[in-house]
DNA sequence: TGAGAATACGAAAACGATTAAGATAAAATC
DNA sequence: GATTTTATCTTAATCGTTTTCGTATTCTCA
């Protein structure tokens, strides 16, 4: 490998000459300048990362911590989305991305925390994770730069798909259809599953709904099997819904092949809505009518924020960014006005 | 941070006795080695890993190729799962993973392998790019441990998904339910579609069926309106194919689409088939019958043979290694035999 | 007991860069 | 013409490790 030191012989200067030239410092002749950058071009000359980062403490590497033990990580299209927004971003302006791993220490170190600072992360982005662990709470509080998506630490800038307004809209836009009595299968707990369900009851009362506890069943996440349940038994019951809302578009579908089977048919028998606006649930019908999350601005925030706290830290200000989805209108949800 | 030159302060020997203790070699005396770690930990040191990095030359990072310019990247089920298991693989074995950057150049570098070469990546994995671009070519010419998935160069480990006796697999299988006017919408050129292609009618003409050439259209990966405007030529045509399959099952739900609008159902009317074996695919009725791909071991399979490649260069040998897929019978394909 | 081996540790160079401070010569100032 | 400025380049320290080689002490066994 070419180092500066090479070059330096082969133009006659010394190491720092060439350092000062190929970082374009005013110090250096205009002629030398050339000499060195047309030197080191011809040389194939490439700076080494690592002793830049021991001299500097930049690494231009954004960790971002991707936990999917209990979470379904890459694989789930949230996530994914986000991660291809923020990975877009980020990368625009120079940086690079490193999953901070998850399943083996780093060579001597005993925390995520440790992790990052070995590593010389220059900020990390707590995307998918289980945030009431210990050891995420350590990282948050580790002085690195950081950012959280979906979730609030106290002092520490998030990036917030805004649940509450999305749960409102979707349950108005489904009372506004006609629909009274609505079924609300909701996934494992949370803070997106708090906001959601909160926000959920708060909107019903406002409307003046009564949802019997019997409409509100839990259902972890994505999991096709458990709407299927969930809905048999909602079906089941002497007054069932006429509307169900899954925990997400995934298990809306769950919820939908229990519907069919039963020999009902979405929407005129009986509506149903997801949460997500994956993009298979607009290309299939009935279209699902769902509440659509931006995920491409959530990356692009999550990145922005970073490279700024990164960046400009004394004029940064720690803030909860909020994202707003909306409602995407399908053919799931039947319109029930008119036919009273 | 605490650095080995605090810790042999602070227990009254060298650095180099530090760094030995440490790293648990054999000539540190056991209490001496003992102390050290224990005031370490005390401490709370951790490595430096840029500087570590600097004086082995191994990063334990591995970069991972994932342009999606042209390709969808992380949003593509398949890409996104064989990134998740070559992940989860390569993070047990102690290694991170980095994103090699293809929106910006790492400052003063001027291609790919200078970029992994400047980043001091043990290896790279090619996972989702363009092939044919000469940059990959000389990232691939590069010398470093290099692997690659779906594509083939010459003197480079791959890994492969059996593109060849998969469709051979899906083809006969439909065959084998009666079909015999047997349609193919195939994805962009690409080493995949190629593969795909030629073994669809090789196998075609094996099982003695004719191909007319309306039959075999193009439509991009993953295009659901390509997919949905090829089904409605194909639907339109004199002699209809009875199966029409697609270049993944993104696609198939377009074809579903166009299917379902003009009246006709199915199985029942027209059977179809996707390629990838995607989740959702198995989740809605009527379940796709498709070729689906092993993504966690493909992803396995890259990760344990490029840390193979850089652990022990010298004995592991440049191969090519083929994962089998199997057809995922679901039914969206109509068992013709004894209605003749 | 004494020579050679084994054990435990340290000094110092090196990895490849950055950067503060100093040196030198040319140009500018009065 | 002496002095200050400016432009350009060098010296040397430093970042935090690893690793080679040297040395002093203890051990082993004839």
């Amino acid at each position: 490998m070419v180092s500066m030191k090479d070059i330096a012989a082969a133009c006659g200067v010394s190491v720092a000459t060439v350092s000062k030239a190929l970082n374009d410092q005013s110090d250096v002749g205009r002629e030398t300048k050339q000499r060195i950058r047309r030197t080191a071009e011809e040389m194939g000359y490439f700076p080494n990362t690592a002793a830049k980062m021991l001299k500097t403490n930049r690494s231009y590497n954004i960790g971002v911590l991707f936990n999917h033990e209990d979470y379904s990580g890459l694989t789930h299209d949230y996530y994914a989305f986000v991660l291809e927004s923020l990975k877009n971003t980020v990368e625009k302006k120079g940086y690079d991305i490193t999953f901070v791993n998850t399943k083996k220490r780093l060579a001597g170190t005993s925390s995520y925390l440790e992790h990052c600072r070995s590593r010389g992360f220059d900020g990390v982005a707590i995307v998918c994770s289980d945030f009431y662990s210990p050891e995420i709470l350590q990282l948050v509080r580790g002085g690195l730069p950081i950012i959280t998506l979906d979730h609030l630490f106290n002092n520490v800038s998030a990036v917030m798909s805004n649940n509450v307004q999305g749960m409102q809209d979707l349950l108005t836009y489904i009372y506004k259809k006609g629909h009274r009595r609505v079924a609300y299968i909701h996934g494992a707990d949370s803070a997106v599953t708090q906001s959601r369900l909160s926000s959920f009851y708060r909107t019903a009362a406002q409307l003046g709904l009564t949802i019997p506890d019997e409409y509100i069943h839990m259902s972890p996440y994505r999991d096709t099997k458990g709407a299927y349940a969930e809905t048999v038994r909602l079906l089941n019951l002497k007054e069932p819904p006429t509307c169900i809302l899954y925990p997400d578009d995934f298990s809306a579908f769950g919820g939908y092949n229990a519907i069919q089977e039963r020999g009902l048919r979405v929407p005129e028998d009986i509506s149903i809505a997801g949460y997500d606006g994956i993009r298979l649930a607009r290309h299939i019908e009935p279209t699902l009518t769902t509440l659509w999350q931006d995920t491409e601005e959530l990356g692009r925030r999550v990145g922005e924020k970073l490279i700024s706290l990164i960046e400009h830290p004394k004029t940064t200000l720690v803030e909860t960014i909020v994202v707003e989805g909306h409602v995407f209108a399908g053919n799931s949800v039947l319109d029930l006005r008119g036919k009273k």
